[in-house]
Order: C-alpha cells, then structure tokens, then sequence
DNA sequence: CTATATGA
DNA sequence: TCATATAGG
C-alpha cells in the first residue's frame, strides 16, 4: 500500500520516465515484497486463478520473478531485491485491518463461486492475495540459483533498500510505493518492468519506467528536508496511520508544513486536537531512522543452471523449453556484462 | 506480468 | 516485422 496519496504531491518536473536501457549499468534494490505481490495479482487467467504446478502450490509469483529479473539483467540492469524481516510494531493494527479485509473478501470470493457469478470471483480472488512465507522462500531460492543477490532486511524491506542507496550501495531503491523516499533513498525507480502496458478500464496505455530523485522532489515542494517530506506524509496517511488526517489533502498537508515547519509544530498548533491511531511522532521515528543492517553483500554469481530445472522444471512443473530459453538469456546477458570493461556484474 | 503463437 | 490474442503452471 504505502503512502499513495504522496504521489499526488510529486509534480511532473521531479519525474524523470527512462527507457529500460537508460537504466544499463546501474543496481537497483527493489521491494521483493512489492514485486511477488504484483506477480500474484496480475499473473492469473481469467477466472482469476494463478499459476499452480500440479500439486496446487501457487507458481505465479516465481513465473513473474524469472521472466522479470531475466529481462533486467538484459538491460544491463543489476537487481537486488530485498526481503521484509519483522514489521515495526506500529504497524500491527493496519496488519490487522488488512488481514480483515481480505478475510472478508474470501467470503464474498466463496459466496460469488458458490452463486457461480464468474467475474466476481476473479474480482474478489485479487482482494485475497498472500505473500507468504513460503513464497519468499521459493523466491529467494530461485534468486540464488539465477546469481541474483538477494537481502534480508530486519524490518520493513523499503527501508533497507532506502538504506542501500543512500550509502551508495546501490544506485537507486526500487518500488511501486514512495515509502523508499521517505526512508531516505536518494533515487526512487518505479514501474520496473518491460511490458510497460498496465490496463487501465478497458484500455492498455503505456507506463514506462519513472525515476524519482528526492532532492529534486524536496527543491519542486520547496521543503528545507527530508523530515519535511516525513511529516506530509503522516498527515495524508501511512502504512501505520493509513487515514491520516481527516479534511487533510496533498495540498493541505504541503501548506501547513511550509507555514508551521515541523510536525511537532502543527501538532501543537493546527493539529491540536485531532486524534491519531498511533504516536505520529513514533512514526516519524520510524521514517527516520528504521532499522537496517550492513550485513549484506551485492554479489552477483554464474547462474546455477541445474538449480534453476530442478526448481521450476521438476519441482513446479515449468516447460522445460521455456525455462531453458530463459537461462539461456539469462547466461549470454551475464556474460555480455561481464566482458564489458564499463561495467562488470562480477 | 511476460512469452509465445498467430496472422496481417 | 508488427500488433494483438492467449497461454503460462
């Protein structure tokens, strides 16, 4: 989810849309989390079911993470993706009320099937998408037999990629979400994809790649600093005050930082009175300074080949055929990297 | 979401 | 070669 209303605030001039191949050379740690979701919601047919292999384990998730990181990595794009660990305990109740919602919709799925109204069992089944933890295990194991460097992140996994980019680690921190702006990534990439056609009602448009530098977005709001940036952001709602203020819009929020300068100010002031589901200075915090760790390493390795059958191929019952061609890609992308003196993924 | 088949 | 439809597990 994240801070969706965020977007709103940021103006075209502090967005850059690139091609896939202006992103050649650079690393990026993307949201793991953020990327299995959108494999399960979108990889389905029609009636709304994923991609299972025979035994009725879900496969969707690793269909659209081999197809995806193949075609990064022929861009000359070096993926990391990092893993959530533990969530903040500020975030318990929006877990909570996430959890409901899907219970419910699982209902209504049941009912819809049960009533055999087709279209909205595929509608309610996109409502009741897990990521679990199984799944982040598949995925990881996949990962490490393509030589794809994954992290485990203590906390929120937008947090660490933050981190990795403001230490240089990485170039940029990548996700659908702006949270990794507010954790203080320096560049955020979004849309992350090749097929950049998303469907919108009927129609297909077109939705390349955006980058999003935070200086830029701090210079077009007019805002003195990140934390600024932090503060707007819990007034229109966060993953750990998913409402925000009430009668409080991306315009609102950006005036009353600009003319009280400070969370802590408004609070006293123009905020007085209103009732927050959690300490917003707690969350605050959490932007701030989350947890994160320097245990990791950016390594990239020659593709386990045999591993990569033997997960997809025997164990879920991936063709053969495809996942070859995919390897395939994959090792004449790696070794086109490699021999090239610019940039070496090795 | 992405690969692949299909057919102008 | 390209756009569009459909399968993938």
């Amino acid at each position: 989810m994240g801070v969706t209303e965020l977007g709103k605030l940021i103006p075209q001039d502090a967005r850059r849309e690139v091609k896939l191949e202006q992103l050649s050379g650079r690393s990026v740690a993307l949201d793991a989390y953020n990327a299995l979701y959108q494999f399960l919601a979108s990889i389905r047919q029609p009636d709304g079911t994923p991609l299972m292999d025979s035994r009725g384990r879900v496969t969707s998730h690793l269909n659209g993470l081999f197809y995806r990181t193949i075609n990064l990595v022929e861009a000359g794009i070096r993926p990391v993706y990092v893993f959530d660990g533990k969530p903040p305990e500020l975030k318990r109740a929006e877990i909570e009320s996430r959890r409901a919602a899907k219970e419910k919709a699982r209902e209504q799925m049941e009912r819809a099937a049960a009533e055999g109204r087709a279209e909205d069992v595929a509608k309610y089944a996109k409502r009741v998408i897990y990521v679990t933890d199984q799944m982040a295990e598949d995925a990881k194991a996949l990962l490490t037999a393509m030589g794809i460097p994954w992290v485990q992140a203590p906390s929120e996994g937008e947090a660490q990629a933050a981190y990795m980019a403001a230490r240089g680690s990485v170039w940029g921190a990548g996700s659908q979400d702006y949270d990794s702006l507010l954790f203080g990534a320096p560049r955020l990439v979004r849309n992350l994809a090749v097929s950049s056609r998303r469907k919108v009602g009927e129609e297909y448009v077109e939705v390349p790649p955006e980058v999003i530098e935070l200086d830029k977005v701090l210079k077009a709001l007019k805002l003195k600093s990140r934390e600024q940036l932090v503060d707007i952001a819990i007034l229109l709602g966060t993953d750990y005050n998913p409402d925000g203020v009430p009668g409080v819009g991306p315009q609102k929020a950006l005036k009353i930082i600009l003319e009280q300068g400070s969370l802590e100010n408004a609070l006293k002031t123009v905020l007085k009175g209103v009732k927050w589901p959690v300490d917003p200075l707690e969350i605050k915090k959490i932007f701030l300074n989350p947890p994160a760790t320097d245990q990791y390493r950016v390594e990239f390795r020659e593709p386990d080949e045999a591993k990569v059958l033997e997960i997809l191929v025997e164990e879920h019952d991936f063709s053969r055929d495809r996942v070859e061609k995919g390897l395939e890609r994959l090792r004449r992308a790696l070794s086109k990297a490699k021999t090239s003196s610019l940039d070496s993924f090795f």
